[in-house]
DNA sequence: GCGACAG
DNA sequence: ATCTTGTCGC
């Protein structure tokens, strides 16, 4: 039984065309102001595939903030209806996190997506997507580039340097940790960049990757149907 | 036409 | 993303 209900603003059945399509017209409800009052709770959310990428599994993990505690796990499957297209991720995954955001008791205050926000070629990415349709404040932490450039980021932790596109800061590449290869930070909704910064460093305690996405990154890999993928085959029976 | 290209 | 063993380093 889904505990909330988000606003269906477009159909998911469609073509690469109407896709690029509804990103033009979403666009406009970004929201780049920070609309934040409290953080307390902040949101992970991941998508694996199996089934030579025919079902996609979804997962949420929402933890305390700052003390990064879990608070609820929650996950979903759903049959993949729209490929990998770069520059379409978010017809592709978000289905299935709806899907698993919907399960959630109480909805977090956040939320932290696998892949970009604004820094896309649109300036409308898996993170603006989503934030849009659900409301909530979300970040975009991508571990490699779509689209702009940036000078060399130092070699200290919470250094940064502005991604840039057309003349535009479209995002930051953020060294969560020394000697780890940057994360490309960007905004997705009701907050600004260095709003976004913060709270991506907060979230990043011993890793280069924020707890949130490796926590929902764990959950959406390992939790495969049957449970028999964590059992290791055996290669020589004769033994 | 030739590269680039989130997960 | 996913398929996969070992291997280098703290």
């Amino acid at each position: 039984m889904p505990r909330h209900r988000f606003p269906a603003l477009h159909s998911w059945k469609i073509s690469y065309a109407k896709a690029k399509q509804v990103q033009q017209e979403l666009f406009p409800l970004v929201e780049l102001r920070d609309g934040l009052h409290k953080v307390n709770k902040v949101a992970g959310v991941d998508v694996g595939f199996e089934d030579k990428n025919t079902v996609a599994r979804a997962a949420v993990v929402i933890l305390s903030y700052p003390a990064l505690q879990t608070v609820e796990t929650t996950l979903a499957r759903r049959k993949v209806q729209f490929p990998y297209i770069p520059g379409y991720l978010s017809f592709r995954e978000i289905p299935p996190i709806l899907a698993a955001l919907s399960k959630v008791e109480q909805l977090p205050d956040v939320i932290l997506c696998d892949g970009q926000g604004y820094a896309h070629p649109r300036r409308f990415g898996l993170a603006c997507h989503l934030g849009v349709i659900t409301g909530i404040p979300s970040i975009g932490v991508a571990k490699t580039r779509l689209v702009g450039e940036h000078a060399a980021v130092p070699n200290r932790k919470g250094a940064w340097t502005p991604l840039l596109d057309k003349g535009e800061t479209i995002g930051a590449a953020l060294r969560t940790r020394r000697d780890v290869k940057p994360v490309y930070v960007s905004v997705g909704h009701k907050l600004c960049l260095t709003t976004a910064i913060e709270i991506v460093m907060v979230c990043c305690t011993n890793y280069r990757l924020p707890e949130t996405t490796r926590a929902a990154h764990s959950l959406a890999s390992r939790s495969k149907p049957s449970g028999a993928r964590s059992i290791r085959p055996v290669s020589s029976p004769g033994c």
